[in-house]
DNA sequence: CATGAATGAGATTTCATTCAT
DNA sequence: CATGAATGAAATCTCATTCAT
């Protein structure tokens, strides 16, 4: 975790004390109920009554943990956050293999995330949703999760570069190009719900194919994937 | 504008209907107040107090013209949309010149809007924020600008196929995958607002380039534009 | 209409005007439409919009007729109290034939009043419900209909003792005792609606017999009615 | 009480229950000062502000004991019906003596009700009012209050038949034709209350002998009470 | 005279936050 | 530490009354 934040975005209340293992546990407990909540209903129509009961808490004990609401929902949008660096960290460092099976492997990753994830996706609802309010997470999330996984994928297009599998291209500056598709995907999700459903493993082939197509260096052997 | 909806999207007050100049005047003013203050705060933190004061008008004045908040987020939302409806029929219809040329000049109209109109960005804001209260809206929005404006994409890249500029690809099925770009874009202002500038020039123009690699035809006579 | 009433209530608006036939008219429809909207609703729930509605009215017209909306459910209940008050005069003094028949007569008279008349019924609804923010109308509908109506009945009550039919009973002093039943009746109408039907016939004609059993002289000759 | 009440009527609140010492104690005390405000302005006209402050807890503090406005209300007006039935329920079980002394003391004590105990009167002027709204009530009222006093009554009636005190009458049927002059006193305090006073003494003496008159078996010894 | 759009005080209800137990 | 009853500010919505047209 980067000294670069605020405290309020890391050490929300670490003010006093020292934590038993049973206040850990409490905070984790309070913190999932608040995810949950949050994520559900958006920070103004969440009610931190709900958020006890289902922590099986009083309202009271909240206050205890956490401040007052709105550090409550820094903490649950940075819970949400959190789980997301250390995969995106953890894979791509091991990854073995050729450019090619490496970007198709982490693109399904980020749409198994994305589509699966239900959580993983109301964090960005939440961070368009209330973010203004909430300027530092934004900014975490930017530094944290955006710009390592940009600082990723260029890496990989680098790598292909360098074996020979992939040409130069306007992604180099841009890899935000490479993950549009996932990110237009989630806002349709985001915006629509299930109400217009989408084939997601022939849009999921599409953009790998797409992609491919625009970075593929034409003089490389085929091998189609 | 199909005749599929329920009034209660397209004529939500039409009801009575005569409408003297003056009211008229200040239901725009009130659209405008609401839509300017929903866009600024949600639709849960907007309060209606202030979206009279910026009307200029008394809180009851506000139920004069919509019957209850929902009522008047609903139409400020439709106020929203109904603009970029109309920009994206004016324009495809009447475009002359090759396909790239009408790919390039559509794509900077989007930037534009995206870029410059405020208003057009809050629109997916609230789409995202507020849209799961509000179904309709979203079904509103992805009929008349999402799917037709996915349909006039993939309009121009048939024409660019029929006359040879571009080459069959996977945006055929999925257009996204040539706006998606944009929309990433947008979730990023959205997300970051002005405090992780990007160079909006750059962008587009990668963009524009990253598309054509995927999709010109490699045969074509090359006229790098 | 004695002159013992304040001319908040017997003359409410008579401030200036000389009064076309138009206005007359007009006074009428609202004074009607009040009694109607009041009737049903109570004071406090009735709207003056939907008075003016029923009336055919723009709302500001009322205040052209009436003070405010306490002088026109005063109004409105005078004008329930009125025709109550003439039916009592008329028909009493014009009577004919055996005190017994007199009274059975003017008891039925009174159960058709309360049994089919609404207005009648929901006068006294009113009275009891809002009368104590109007105790001008309590006195009114005292003096002018239950003073003269207890009156009427003690005449009846004499005439029989007199020609022999009735005997002494404590009615002479307390004429309510004869018409007890009716009140009752009228509220078990307003406590319980449709709800708890009541053989209205049997009823009357239980009342009749019992109250004849109470005053009847037992050696006058029976003629069994 | 029979177990035939929706618990809207009987339990409205009885949901959660344990109840400590100190809750039950505010829940009287808002009962209370509620039942005074309703009694003294009627449902619409009383403010919910007024209970609170009467209680002297917040205004947010009725909604920890009760739903919403209405429930307070039902709550109410029951806490107004129950003292009544249980009166009832002990005295007539428990009587001794003539029938005639029954039924002199079983008047005697409703007119000791209706004439001393504000709360009993405006409960009737509630149910009149407010009644339309909340039929459960008039139900609730009907079955446990006046269906059992009627009872009770043709309960001393019949006894006086079998002990030869009283003779065959309509009032057998009819029961509410005893009470009647009782319900009359009553609605007269509701709609005069103190401005036009009766001399209660003697009204109830008249009550009495009035109805001896009309159901006394003339075959009996006659002891004038 | 008549209208009905506009007003704004006021009523109910919610819920983040506090604090006595 | 934990509780959850109590608070009261704030938000939505209604409607009697006014007044420019």
């Amino acid at each position: 975790m980067s000294a670069s934040y605020p405290e309020q975005i890391l050490d929300d209340k670490d003010s006093s004390a020292p934590k038993t293992a049973r206040q850990r546990e409490r905070d984790a407990v309070i913190l999932q109920a608040a995810t949950a909540e949050f994520a559900a209903a958006g920070y103004e129509n969440a009610r931190l009554e709900d958020i006890a009961q289902r922590a099986g808490v009083a309202k009271g004990t909240l206050y205890l943990y956490y401040e007052d609401k709105a550090a409550l929902f820094k903490a649950a949008v940075r819970s949400l956050i959190q789980p997301a660096l250390q995969r995106l960290q953890e894979r791509v460092m091991s990854a073995e293999g050729s450019a090619v099976d490496l970007l198709r492997a982490s693109l399904q990753q980020i749409y198994g995330e994305i589509a699966s994830d239900n959580a993983r996706r109301e964090l960005v609802r939440l961070l368009i949703a209330d973010g203004r309010r909430f300027p530092d997470l934004g900014d975490f999330y930017h530094d944290e999760v955006i710009a390592k996984g940009t600082a990723t994928f260029r890496m990989i297009l680098w790598r292909g570069i360098a074996t020979g599998e992939f040409r130069h291209s306007p992604a180099e500056e841009f890899p935000q190009l490479m993950l549009a598709p996932a990110v237009a995907f989630s806002n349709w999700k985001l915006m629509f719900g299930e109400r217009h459903q989408m084939d997601l493993d022939r849009y999921v082939e599409a953009h790998f194919q797409f992609l491919l197509a625009a970075i593929r260096n034409p003089d490389a052997g085929s091998d189609r994937t």
